[in-house]
Order: structure tokens, then sequence, then C-alpha cells
RNA sequence: GCGCCAAUAGCUCAGCUGGAUAGAGCAUCGGAUUUCUAAUCCGAGGGUCAGGGGUUCGAGUCCCUUUUGGCGUGCCA
């Protein structure tokens, strides 16, 4: 916020002073404080180009701002840099919006239409751990590019369709069998085996008792696919709730397929001249547009392999007409991006339109030990499970905080134990503690009505000019959590904020009887922390206590 | 073999389009409550940013290379 209105001053001075730059410099906060609120670059980087030594430049740029009454000093250091100390009023004229409950809205995203995949997860199974960390990365990138101005959109591509869900449906029968007496001397190693599949055999007993025993084989497992699917789903939706993630729209592959998408596109791919046949099956010609190999369409028994309808539901996302489209994936879907922009290249689609974003494994530990889950045998750890034993909040923060690109280490059991310790928590006590000081503030009747905006000049101290300072970037952490799709900026900075507000609250009495001015101005201060928390909380989905219950200590 | 991703404190991880003395939490050790919630705060120790080159005023960040690890390289999805 603030740092638009340096930039704007620097090149109206640069202009006033018929020096020559470009976009390249950057205005930033030190992390010395003794080198000022600000800092720029722009001598260094543009000395070549006005064939001046960077310090001669640095020189003239101060000298032109020492006339500005907003900057209290403008000093150059090290090898060119121009560092800007701030007058506090500047902070203080700010502070106003820091209290609107809607601060840090914009119109940024120019309604720009994005749709945002995630988690898309099999339906042949609960959702796992891996999946709830695309929840909670997803989740929150929508809401923040939602909050500044774009036009987001959440969607889960049901893959209930294919080679997949048939073996759920074997599964299912398998159990069914068992339950009508049946010995099932050796689960088939592809089946799915987890307890669920039992649960859902148990079900479909229940509702349609022995009677599918009498359906051809083919309604019989058609019916089971479709009990098992419906199951799954629910209960999909049920997790996802807990977690508070919903979606705009659940993509049914099978739909796709019924609305005749893979036909069209079939035909599409043959028209721009890029299949053949070889082997009685269809080949899709995509090395020539750069994937390693080329993918087949269509099997000889005529039934189509999972890119067309991948292909098909990509299209959708061209054709609802969204500017942006972002695809959340596990690393293990890597190998397939170059068929698929390949395709769209074949078909010419813009392919800079579709951004692929990985989310790397996780790596489960359990007392410091490996889990390999596979969904087959039925050894995971569910999304459910991870609410029900480190809550919803933690869990959301916890999968929140890492960046995208990378692995990360998830000891279960040291999670449960640890929940205690989890920064959410300290985000959380902050929020509450401003909530509990400006109770006691009610009753000492020191109240925000009537207050005079000009005396928020008394609010020197260093810590408070530089909360005041943190809050007004967080619009730039907005934008910069969207542009760069990496919401986990989002839980440092609300942690940092929260740590500045606990180490302030330790070092100052807010409210102090005596001096009724500066309490209020400190009370106005808190507030604006309390705002920025719950609107940060907020968007990444984590409640905001008002109250924090005691936990007995160990 | 080829391709993608990663490697930062004992552990888990940050590090904004390249910026000045590389940070936080946990763990370890030592302190703080006549005071608005101690789920807090203050302090200490702890680093060859995997190794080596390069680009430039300046590299944890960009390029090349080596090493290590994960994943991919299906007519599974």
């Amino acid at each position: 916020m603030l740092r638009d209105k340096i930039r704007a001053d620097i090149e109206q001075v640069m202009k006033t002073l018929g020096f020559i730059f470009n976009d390249r410099y950057t205005v930033e906060e030190p992390k010395n404080p003794e080198h000022g609120d600000f800092s720029t670059n722009i001598a260094m980087v543009t000395c070549k180009l006005n064939k001046m030594r960077p310090i001669d430049l640095a020189e003239k740029i101060a000298a032109a701002f020492s006339r500005k009454r907003d900057y209290k000093s403008v000093e150059i250091a090290g090898a060119g840099f121009i560092n800007f100390t701030m007058s506090n009023y500047v902070f203080h004229q700010l502070m106003p919006v820091l209290m609107y409950s809607d601060y840090g809205t914009s119109t940024y995203g120019e309604k720009k239409k994005v749709i945002l995949e995630f988690v898309s997860a099999n339906p042949t199974g609960p959702l796992n751990v891996v999946s709830a960390r695309a929840s909670a990365y997803g989740d929150t990138l929508f809401r923040v590019m939602q909050y500044i101005g774009f036009e987001p959109f959440r969607e889960y591509y049901v893959n209930d369709a294919g080679n997949q869900v048939d073996i759920l449906a074997e599964s299912v029968e398998l159990r069914y069998r068992e339950l009508h007496g049946e010995k099932i001397r050796e689960f088939p190693a592809e089946a799915y085996n987890g307890e669920y599949i039992k649960d859902i055999a148990a079900h479909l007993n229940a509702i349609d008792g022995s009677k599918l025993l009498h359906y051809s084989e083919k309604d019989r497992l058609e019916r089971m696919k479709n009990f098992a699917l419906d199951e799954i789903h629910n209960m999909q939706v049920s997790s996802l709730d807990n977690f508070g993630v919903d979606f705009e729209n659940w993509m049914s592959e099978q739909k796709l397929r019924q609305e005749g998408s893979i036909e069209e596109v079939l035909s599409y791919l043959s028209e721009a001249n890029v299949t053949y046949e070889k082997d009685d099956a269809i080949w899709f010609e995509s090395t020539k547009f750069g994937d390693e190999k080329d993918r087949v369409l269509m099997r000889a028994d005529g039934t189509i392999t999972y890119i067309v309808p991948d292909i098909a539901y990509h299209l959708t996302k061209y054709q609802r007409g969204f500017d942006i489209i972002i695809d959340v994936l596990g690393p293990d879907h890597h190998g397939y991006v170059p068929r698929l922009m390949a395709a769209l290249e074949a078909l010419n689609y813009d392919k800079d339109k579709l951004e692929i974003v990985f989310l790397q494994h996780i790596n489960l530990l359990s007392n410091g030990e490996m889990v390999k889950m596979s969904k087959r045998t039925g050894r995971i750890v569910t999304m459910q499970e991870l609410i029900d034993d480190v809550g919803k909040d933690a869990a959301r923060y916890f999968f929140l905080d890492r960046k995208p690109n990378s692995h990360l280490n998830f000891d279960f059991s040291l999670a449960k134990k640890a929940s205690a310790e989890n920064p959410v928590y300290y985000i959380q006590y902050a929020h509450a503690r401003i909530c509990s000081v400006m109770v006691k503030a009610k009753k000492a009747k020191m109240s925000l009505d009537n207050f005079d905006l000009k005396s928020l000049k008394k609010l020197d101290k260093k810590e408070e000019i530089k909360l005041i300072k943190k809050m007004l970037s967080f619009t730039d952490v907005l934008i910069l959590i969207a542009d760069k799709r990496e919401p986990h900026r989002l839980a440092s900075y609300t942690l940092e904020l929260a740590g500045m507000f606990h180490k302030y609250y330790n070092a100052h009495k807010i409210i102090n009887p005596r001096y009724e001015d500066i309490s209020r101005c400190r009370i106005f201060l808190i507030s604006c922390i309390k705002n920025i928390l719950g609107i940060s909380l907020e968007l990444m989905g984590i409640s905001a206590p008002t109250s924090m219950k005691k936990k007995s200590k160990k």
C-alpha cells in the first residue's frame, strides 16, 4: 500500500531530474531496521543508463527527496541504496483503513475468471492426507483470489468411469458375496481392500439383501458400482465439509462421456490430422508437440484411454470461458502434462492459460517410521482421521504453512501430541487476547466512540510503528499470494503479525487509567490487529476465537 | 538412460520480481507473572544455504555441472 506511494514519488523525482529509468528497480522493506522503512536500488539499476556512478546518482535523488515532508530522512548506504524513513504521521494517516472489515479487498483481479481444480481424488476410497494438503492449498488460494477481485471457481473432477471404478465394483462384489457365506480364498492383489469396502457391501446388503445374487453379472456390477460411487462421494463431501471446503462444481467423467465429449475429442484430433492407426489402435501424434512418445487414444478393443476424457474435460474449461486455468496435481502426475499440453496445442487452444501446480508428496510418519499408503491395501490415514485427531484449524494451518513445491514430513503421532504447540494456537491466542483486552477496556469505560484520529500521533513507539507498517503491507501480501499461487505466505504473514502483537503486549500496557489518551490509541491499534488477524484466519478457513480455553499443563 | 521436483540450524520449515549482518518454531540451557489470559515474553548456544564453476556492483535466490533423495518415463488414472 505504502510501497505504491514510494514508487510514485521516486518516479516523479526521476522525471523532474531528467534521469532515465525503467521498472526493473525494487522498493522493499529492509530486514535491518537501521536501513529505514523502505529502500530502493534504483540508483544501482539505472546508473549505466544515466552514465553516472551509482553513489552520485543516489545523492541527486536523495537531495530531491529531502524537500518532501512525508520523508523524515533519506539516506544513502552501501553501494548505492537509498533508504527512506517515513515521517510517523504518514503511518498514522493511513491507519483508519486498517479498521475496515473488508480491509485488503481490491479490484486487482479485474474480475478475471479463474478455475481452480484441486483434490480430484479417485472415487475409490476415502480422502487421505494428500487431499488434505490439496484442500488447504486450493481453498485458501480460492479465498484470497476472490478477496482481491478475481472470480475464482472451485472444481472437483471425479474419475467415475473407467478401469479403477470397475475394480471398485468387483471389490464390493467380493465382500458382498462374503456376506452371503461365500469364502473368498484369496483377495486379488489389485482389488481395494480397505475396511470401507466391507462397510459399503454391508450397507448395500442391508438395502438390497440377496436379490442382487439373481441379477446378471453386468447388472449386479453396475448396481454395485453406482452404489459404491455414491457412498464414497458422500464420504468425501462430508470430510471436505468438515475441513471447511466446498466446491462450486463436481465434474463427473461419466457425464462427460454420456454427453459425447469422447467422440468430439476423437474427431477434433482426427480433423487436425494428428492421429493414425497402428496395431488396430488409434494413436495421437503427441510427439509433434513436444511429448516424448505418441499416445494411444483408443485401444484395439474399442475402449478409450484416460487421456481422452481428460482432454475433453480440459476443453470444457476453455469453452466455459475461464481466463486462468489452474490444475493442482500430485507429483505423480507430472509425466502426463506434456501429452495434455500437446493435445491443447494440436487443437489450437491457448496452452499458456493452463497452469499446473504440483504439490509434493507427504511422507507420513508414525512414531518416526515411514507409513506406506495405498488405497488398495486400505492402509491409509484418512483426511477425516486427521481432522478428528488434530482439529480442522490446526490441520488446515499445518498443510497450508509450506510452499507447494516442497516435500513434507508429517509425523502423525507427533501431530496429535503436539497439537497444543501448533502455531495456529499462537495466532488464535493473539486474536483472543485482543478480544479480552477490549472487554476489559469496555469495563474501564474506554471506548473508541468519538475517537479523534489526530490523537493517533501518540503512537510513536518503535513497536507501534512496526505494527502499523506490517498491517499496511497486508495488501501486498494478498497480491503476491494470488500472483504466485502461494497461499502459504498468508500463514507466515499471520504468524508474524501475531508474534509482533504478543511482543508488543508484553512490552507495553495497553489500558492504563492514568493515560487515557494513549490507552485509547492503543486500543485503536490492537483493534486493527484483531481485524486483520480475523480476516487472515477467515481466508485460511480457520476460526478466530474470542477466547481460548486454558489447557492444563503437563 | 532420459525427464520433472527438491537439498537452508539437531528436527520441521520460511526467506517477497537477485539486495546490505541467512530467519522462525520445536528441541536444549538460563530468566520474566503485586500488571490487560504464561497457549505469552526476554536471553544464550547452534549454519561451508549439498559440493564446484559461471553471470554482476551484489547470488540461498539466476545459469552450467557433480552428488544425494523423491517422482515420472503404462494401450492404470
